[in-house]
DNA sequence: ACCACTACCTGAAGGC
DNA sequence: TGCCTTCAGGTAGTGG
């Protein structure tokens, strides 16, 4: 499920539900998910109080009161489902849940168990947020400063937008729909991207996400906002998922093809992206 | 140091 | 109906 977009609109979802309450209850189902879930994680949240909650990169953090901060990260297959109160019909899946005083129930719930839940140290830092590039809705993001960090890099542009160093939150949807904006083939060399062309990509990297969080992030298989509602982005794909479908800009008559980049598959379309 | 590939895990979809 | 293969929104670790 989860980009950048998906991730800020789970993070909004539960703030509002968990935004200055006191986690009545908080339960591990199983030991590890991708990570061990720290020891006595429930007994040592258990009683606390929510102070607000933000996003990093795709981590979600939920900053408490009197007890350390929380990390998660939604993996591939990751969801915060909102259970409504009273009696919860839990579900397969559901790893660690999280009651609020007001007797809202959020189960963290992720089938393939890429994600993980963690405690952030008590400087604010994460093994898991060292390496992380800027922020790309951030000042510190822009063209300049996304070729400073393309230079000298022989992989394709596709794949050092998906490294996380080079700038975080971006995925596989939103790499391809960033790379087909901006005109830039998918296979061209990261260090070629300089100049006007990085302009462009920085550009295209910001409004495809900014777009997205508007749209309540992309629905695939499953993936539903906090309180159950489907994001709707994924209607405004121009090429993910659309192989051997029209090119969508006006006078190109290509179809979308598919290729795969480190393991990855790659959407574009070969007439409008060089 | 950089880069591509594998491994981690479950479930859905498609072919036979 | 069922078995087998392929694919999926991510990323740490490995080996070239």
């Amino acid at each position: 499920m989860p980009e950048l977009p998906e991730v800020e609109t789970v993070v909004r979802g539960l703030s509002r539900v968990l935004e200055g309450e006191v986690l009545r209850h908080v339960e591990t189902r199983r030991d590890t998910l991708r990570f061990p879930i720290p020891q006595k994680f429930a007994e040592i949240l258990k009683g606390k109080r929510v102070k607000d909650l933000s996003r990093r990169a795709k981590y979600g953090l939920i900053h408490m009161e009197d007890a350390p901060d929380v990390i998660f990260h939604l993996g591939m297959s990751g969801r915060m489902r909102l259970l409504g109160a009273g009696a919860p019909d839990f579900e397969k899946h559901d790893h660690v849940i999280f009651e609020t005083g007001k007797g809202e129930v959020i189960a963290f719930n992720d089938p393939r168990r890429f994600g993980f839940i963690d405690f952030l140290n008590e400087d604010g830092s994460h093994p898991m947020l060292e390496k992380l590039g800027p922020e790309p809705l951030s000042n510190h993001f822009n063209g300049p400063a996304l070729a400073e960090k393309l230079k000298g890099k022989k992989s394709p542009i596709k794949a050092a937008i998906l490294d996380q160093s080079v700038v975080s939150g971006v995925g596989n949807i939103y790499a391809c729909e960033a790379l087909y904006e901006a005109g830039l083939s998918p296979r061209r060399s990261a260090h070629t991207v300089q100049g006007q062309r990085a302009e462009r990509l920085a550009n295209t990297i910001r409004e495809v996400l900014t777009r997205a969080i508007a749209a309540g992030g992309s629905t695939l298989k499953d993936y539903a906002q906090v309180d159950g509602e489907l994001g709707y982005f994924q209607h405004d794909f121009r090429v993910y998922g659309r192989e051997g479908e029209a090119c969508r800009n006006e006078g190109c008559d290509a179809d979308i093809q598919r290729l795969v980049q480190s393991g990855r598959s790659t959407f574009y379309c070969s007439k409008c992206q060089r």
